[in-house]
RNA sequence: GGCGACGUAGCCAAGUGGCAAGGCAGGGGUCUGCAAAACCCCGAUCAGCGGUUCAAAUCCGCUCGUCGCCUCCA
């Protein structure tokens, strides 16, 4: 397996130092909501981890949640509530909105507050082995007792220096120096240390919880490639420093970030659109598919084009999931598209070509199964593939929020017309259902059967006008209905709207 | 200004030396009462120019265009 380094710049052959993998994600600032950026990022680890774990691997996955910090006390300010409800507040968020995407939970989700200790002592050993010096209340880190200093985000002292958007602040020794302990000002959280009332700085807790967590070298450090520089270009100065040796991280790997139109998606920008957002109109697979579609380190760029295209395409493999068995013919052989999508994962985590795989078997599994083949086995590995690797679940996506009363619109025309046909057999049993009262989205569901049931009767009965009248009226609705030969199906869900949608 | 990435069919997007994956959209078929789904068939010489090579989307140079980092950000 290869695994693209940053620190590198190539392709590296992967092992890790141990028997567990240890992987440490650099996890979100808790102020606001999530947005698809971190989406992204978050989806393709979990497809990092899923895939490590699907290969034998044991995986210690370690991601933080920085819990404190500028923007949080500044927010939390604003609303007149602690920073740690806040940033409590935003915690949870999260958990639900990377839940909703078939996230796999980290094993350990350490915050900076509360390893305020380790982060001290880490700082103490810093200033006592002279990489770092206090300076009025602050603690800052020397950049230059740390040669190799810029070396994984390419780039040198000098060079950071000529850009000279850099301020020079009188109290620090060199201007590249950063901070790790923040001498706090009056009402902001504070906690005592040797060097007075204060905050951790940004970077220091990283260092600190994953090597608590997780020991001085890390078998993957990873996050978007807007952290590259300053966030882990400090932190793995400081690590080595700390430890006095290295590598911190063997493997550190960067994905590349989302746009919008032409722009990057970010907080600064205020381009964002949530997580909630799109889970509103599409099924979490749909946005994985989007995802993992292209390359981890190449950027890509949202549009709500894409999204529905990728919603059609999840629909496409939901089909695959749901179909029959096949006949008792010759089986589909799964073992070579099995043995290409490992060979595309092993090289750099190729999803995009991964994907291809399983669009190429879905395409075969269909035609066999057409063919009378069997495609119990093929299919078993698809599913395999599809899940555990990619993290899709294939299920069917969430009945939409449904209005009822063009429904029962329908159903009422619909009996109106049956008297005119005389079916008074489907007249009773629509009767009997509408006499039900307290209707609402939850009860739709029996109605669209029982339109289903009425639909199917008089096809059967050659009616035609009268029964695509009835499955043209559900489409618009949000339902579909498709006559297979093993029966009537219906289906709702983002992937369902009809094609030729009315004016939106 | 410094460092870096990218530019592949209508759209999205793989592919880093040897006949250009896949998805979406579109056209033509098969099946179906009709639809839908599914299946079959149809599409690009890879921003431009020059060079290296038997052979380049793939290596080198230049030009044009886009983006990222250099300040908080997945």
């Amino acid at each position: 397996m290869k695994i693209y380094n940053t620190l590198s710049g190539q392709k590296e052959e992967f092992q890790p130092q141990g028997d567990a993998v240890k992987m440490y994600v650099c996890g979100v600032t808790p102020y606001d909501e999530c947005h698809i950026g971190h989406a992204m990022s978050y989806v393709l680890f979990d497809v990092i981890r899923r895939y490590l774990e699907f290969r034998g691997y044991q995986v210690k996955h370690v991601q933080n949640f920085t819990d404190i910090d500028d923007k949080i006390i500044l927010r939390a300010q604003n609303q007149g509530i602690p920073p740690q409800e806040l940033a409590e507040r935003y915690i949870q968020r999260y958990f639900e909105d990377m839940d909703a995407l078939n996230v796999r939970r980290a094993h350990i989700y350490p915050r900076a507050t509360q390893e305020i200790e380790e982060i001290q002592r880490l700082v103490s050993v810093l200033v006592q082995k002279g990489h770092a010096y206090v300076s009025g209340g602050d603690v800052y880190f020397r950049v230059r007792s740390f040669p190799t200093y810029g070396q994984l985000s390419k780039r040198t002292l000098e060079g950071m220096m000529a850009g000279s958007r850099v301020e020079v602040e009188v109290e620090k020794e060199h201007p590249m120096d950063f901070a790790l302990w923040k001498k706090s000002r009056p009402g902001e959280p504070a906690w005592p240390s040797p060097w007075g009332p204060g905050r951790p700085g940004w970077h220091i807790e990283c260092s600190a919880m994953s090597m608590k967590y997780l020991g001085a070298t890390l078998d993957i450090h990873g996050g978007g490639q807007d952290l590259l520089f300053p966030h882990h270009e400090n932190e793995r100065a400081q690590s080595e420093a700390f430890a006095g040796a290295g590598p911190f991280a063997r493997f550190w790997i960067h994905n590349g970030l989302l746009r919008l139109g032409q722009e990057k998606m970010s907080k600064s920008l205020g381009n964002l659109i949530t997580v909630r957002e799109v889970l509103e109109h599409h099924s979490a697979d749909a946005l994985r598919l989007f995802v993992l579609g292209s390359h981890y380190r190449s950027p890509l760029s949202y549009t709500s084009e894409a999204l529905e295209a990728a919603e059609r395409a999840a629909e496409r493999l939901r089909q695959v999931a749901r179909s029959g068995k096949g006949g008792a013919g010759a089986p589909l052989e799964a073992s070579p598209y099995r043995e290409r999508f490992l060979q595309a994962m092993d090289d750099d985590f190729n999803t995009a070509q991964a994907l291809a795989v399983l669009f190429d078997l879905s395409r075969d599994i269909n035609r066999a199964a057409e063919e009378g083949g069997n495609v119990v086995l093929a299919r078993q590995t698809f599913l395999e593939l599809a899940r555990e690797v990619l993290g899709l679940t294939l299920e069917e996506p969430e009945m939409p929020p449904l209005n009822v009363a063009p429904i029962i619109e329908l159903q009422k025309s619909t009996i109106a017309r049956l008297r005119r046909d005389k079916l008074d057999w489907v007249i009773e049993q629509v009767g009997t259902l509408l006499n039900q009262d307290g209707v609402d989205v939850n009860d739709v569901r029996p109605y669209i059967n029982l339109l289903r049931e009425v639909r199917n009767a008089l096809r059967k009965d050659k009616h035609f006008e009268l029964a695509d009248e009835i499955r043209t009226k559900l489409s618009e609705l949000g339902v579909a209905l498709e006559d297979t030969p093993q029966g009537t199906v219906g289906r709702t869900g983002p992937g369902h709207r009809p094609k030729a949608a009315p004016p939106k």
